[in-house]
DNA sequence: CACAATTCAATCATTTTCTTTCAAATTCAT
DNA sequence: ATGAATTTGAAAGAAAATGATTGAATTGTG
């Protein structure tokens, strides 16, 4: 792959989502770490970003911004892990979708199994996907101006076409008796329809997540598996006696 | 092949794919390595694209300066007129369909009206779309890496649930006898599927595209307006008599 | 504070790409 | 045709990019 073209898809990266890993970088250029490094010297060296620790990050920020970016960093790392596992149990030829959102977006640099059809609703998720040789579906749609995320009719019919090997979800809130939640509805809508597209359905989600509900519900706890890094015994137990829960210790 | 030709499609590949190798122009126009470097520099010089390392990049240019070049950039200068023309067509409260690709693209400076409602199947327009804080809709469907347009059953389905004012396409062939085609079935699949979507549908084409056929039939001429710069009095009364022609002078 | 684990910058050998140069082929005007 | 100008392809050495490796710096953990 030629430099610019890794530079701008890195800069395309920053743009959606803040912060990128060289780890990630690795994966999704197919590139050396050495080489990573390099490009991210380079950028730098033209004020595109910020060098930080363990990869780069935007250079817009402001000083509030910054101690809530220190906390995002240790969130992110977070759901690095759980996106990292989540990952590991796509398979060869699998068919899956994949949810809009940064959650689920962490998942793609990890994914290794060849021959994939993806499906997402997430127009973040294509560059990266594509930059793979991914063989990638849009569902259709109304496009959503802040997160980039297809919905409405359009994205609800496009989805009841296709049957899915394994289903992956990011949700605001798990709660033991409000079950599944996100703030809009249209995306909740969305979620609903493919958490009904498959026997294998999982939802990500760092510890901050549960016993919190939010506005539109989007399915019953038992619907899915949660993949998560909460540790905390009780609310574990908790919500095994309602679904599956696999938590990520590593 | 001619100087003048490969300098043609040089151009016209990096519109699509943004970059292109040395190693791709060599194997596609059949000249060696030497002639290919010797062109990318010619082409640096009159400011067409900017060399990197492995080949070349699209610079971003604004539309202003774009005009200031003159004879050589005629090609661009006449689909951009056309595209200009074509976009004065819109009018507040419509909803449109763009179909995918470099020419339809061009339009999207030009659009004024407000209100507008867009579905598109042309991955590339969107940022445009968004940032001119148009109402945009995707039809879902697989990806096309090297155009980035959405094609196949997913595309014909999506695009099957709207009903729209105008209809704006491109195609690669205009021809008395064959219609309008264009290389690709499955996107002549999604555009013929448009053209049935409304009453006015517009086929934006300068006067290269005359006379020319490729693979795949996209419709009969009868189907559309076509809009054009071509000029040739034989030409002009050749088409109007099967459709109505409009040619942009200015 | 000390430890282990990452992450980092610097360096080197290898590969790829670039520039320059030159001779053969082609085009053009006599 | 003949010779001049242009275009082309090949070759050689220079420059740039790459991946691996090393030891130093940074971070997190007990």
């Amino acid at each position: 792959m030629l430099t610019e073209e890794r530079h701008r898809i890195i800069l395309e990266l920053l743009e959606t989502k803040k912060i990128v890993r060289i780890q990630e970088l690795v994966e999704v250029l197919s590139s050396s770490e050495s080489t990573i490094r390099r490009d991210l010297s380079q950028l730098e060296r033209k004020k595109k970003l910020k060098r930080v620790h363990g990869g780069a990050s935007l250079l817009n920020q402001k000083k509030e911004e910054l101690s809530i970016d220190e906390k995002l960093t240790k969130n992110l790392e977070e759901k690095d892990r759980i996106a990292k596992y989540a990952a590991t149990l796509i398979k060869d030829g699998d068919c899956i979708y994949l949810d809009a959102g940064t959650t689920i977006n962490q998942m793609i640099p990890y994914i290794s199994a060849h021959d994939l059809t993806v499906v997402t609703n997430g127009l973040t998720h294509l560059e990266q996907l594509l930059a793979k040789n991914i063989n990638t579906y849009l569902v259709g749609g109304c496009i959503k101006q802040k997160t980039r995320a297809l919905i409405g009719h359009g994205a609800i019919d496009s989805l009841n076409k296709y049957r899915f090997d394994k289903i992956f979800l990011g949700v605001n809130g798990i709660h033991v008796d409000y079950g599944y939640t996100t703030p809009d509805p249209e995306e909740a809508a969305v979620k609903a329809t493919a958490i009904n597209l498959g026997q294998n359905v999982f939802v990500l989600a760092d510890h901050t997540k549960f016993h919190e509900v939010t506005f539109s519900k989007v399915a019953d706890l038992e619907e899915a598996t949660i993949i998560t890094n909460e540790t905390d015994p009780e609310t574990i137990e908790e919500f095994r006696k309602k679904t599956n829960i696999e938590v990520v210790t590593e």
